[in-house]
DNA sequence: CGGTAAGTTGAATCTAGTCAAGAAACGTGG
DNA sequence: CCACGTTTCTTGACTAGATTCAACTTACCG
């Protein structure tokens, strides 16, 4: 579907899209609803701002998505940043060959569109997989906005920090973690995410098919159906379809810390990357200290 | 070692050290080269600005590394973001467990400390594994100096996008690729970045250990090892020890290409997440133009 | 030169992928 | 409301590929 409406107007061309954007919100031609105003997307990413006139005017275009539609697209030119505001959606990375591997599921308050900056060209698509919404951000004004509004561009930095962190939890998912590790993962930082959102962190029940979620995790759909029923059967979590219960949480975080491989810790030669437990006579000059169990943020990944 | 110096100092206390490298830098009170100008940072992230005082003024602290010397720890409290200069670090995720996983291996114009800005806290570390150079960047400064420079700041978000897409590649080529393939994949972008840099993408030394390698890839030392020999024993590569030099570069690319699966990319069951074709080779599509619709840059991770 | 770290290679094991069949849920239309 | 086809999910059997364990070779550094 084409959608020619102000909304694909503006992510299309950037710098012809402020003044009309800007315009549009000063002069309230858009319909009512339309554009949102930067103090509305500092409560989405949950920073304060100053109360000035900048801030209340409806600058950025909101857009509402269908389930399966694509947001972005990976090839196509960069313009704008997409913040989620409702719904849920999956960035892809995707290939000619029509191959896919999912990168996320973001949800309110999350970035979509970063990937973008560096080359000009999004690197990833993004797909909704549910009625959702977002706020469109032209790059091209930002630097404008931020004048008025410096916490905005604190923030930009702030949630394009916080995507980093997820990929590079993820990488950490996906090199050290078993399938069923992964799966564990999974499900923590889903449920932390809904519990941040407001949603029980208990239960819930999944958005995506366990085919997206083996594409997440680097794992075949059989296995990530196997994972489901091992966790299922040992008391840790109760499924049924995509309906998720957690039953025991500790047990399910246990399953990212092999405690199994504590004796293997004593060995002086210890095993490859997998679950190693780095003793302190095994790091080298090259590997200096870093003692610390920091242990702090590890809901890995999403 | 604590290291009680200037640079230290700047980076742990934010607010502070902001007036202070700024006189510093202002009344050339520090010795020579210890300070650096946006100018010079500019030209390590090649972007033009503008040529006013603040642009010519030593505002950035340098800092220089040994062999194994951490940078960043995980965990620590952020307050500046680091910019490679010269030499070659590694970034790396440490888990409560104490196994730990490699990130990255980052070489000149790459950002290092962006996953900070989030939470305030490090979420990998940062050590160096060659005789180093960084520019530090106080976080604090960057809103005052974008006034002067706007140029600076869009090429700090840049090069955060950067990073992300390094990141966001590594995600797909730990999802997606058998041990070969990451190997493959690896040499591929290594060649690449030295390429850009200035040195033969052809022949090099790689400056980290199998084991490394292998963290990095999430595969055992000895799967890498094999992975060489492998590439090796058909003459797609040489390599002894650390030197490396590549043959035959398109049967290295296409390594990356199980073309044994085209066969399935028919059915409209598609295989489940491995394989994957690869083309593309132009590295940091910075400069580049990209070719066409997605399969974009492709050569997967660091 | 000798000791230690890094890298290579082989053999056995085990994890996760693949193939295949069946069950359960969903959507649609009669 | 139910029958039907489609999609999604589950489970089993087999296999391929990576890890692990282990022995050995090669490089490196005092």
């Amino acid at each position: 579907m084409p959608e020619p409406d102000m909304t694909a107007a503006i992510s299309r061309h950037g710098a012809v899209a402020v003044g009309a954007c800007l315009t549009a919100g000063i002069h309230g031609q858009a319909h009512e609803g339309s554009y949102v105003s930067v103090r509305e997307v500092a409560r989405l990413l949950h920073f304060d701002c100053a109360d000035n006139a900048m801030v209340s005017r409806k600058v950025f275009a909101r857009r509402q998505t269908r389930d399966g539609e694509p947001l972005i697209r990976a090839g196509d030119a960069f313009h704008s940043l997409y913040i989620v505001r409702a719904g849920c959606f999956k960035t892809v990375h995707t290939d000619f060959s029509g191959s896919e591997q999912v990168l996320g599921f973001l949800m309110s308050g999350e970035l979509m569109g970063a990937d973008g900056i560096d080359t000009g060209y999004y690197n990833s698509s993004a797909i909704s997989i549910d009625i959702g919404e977002v706020v469109v951000v032209p790059f091209a004004i930002l630097a404008r906005l931020a004048d008025e509004c410096p916490a905005l561009e604190a923030s930009l930095y702030r949630v394009m920090s916080h995507e980093l962190v997820r990929v590079q939890n993820m990488v950490w998912t996906l090199g050290t973690l078993g399938a069923e590790s992964r799966v564990a993962a999974f499900l923590l930082s889903w449920s932390a995410k809904l519990g941040a959102l407001g949603y029980s962190c208990r239960a819930f029940n999944l958005r995506m098919t366990r085919q997206e979620i083996g594409s997440y995790l680097g794992l075949s759909m059989e296995t990530v159906s196997r994972a489901f029923s091992a966790l299922h059967n040992a008391d840790i979590i109760h499924v049924s379809q995509r309906s998720i219960e957690i039953v025991d949480v500790d047990a399910l975080r246990s399953e990212l810390d092999p405690t199994t491989a504590i004796e293997a810790s004593r060995s002086p030669r210890l095993a490859s990357n997998r679950i190693r437990i780095v003793t302190d006579d095994d790091r080298h000059a090259r590997n200096a200290p870093l003692p610390i169990g920091l242990a702090g943020r590890q809901l890995a990944s999403a």
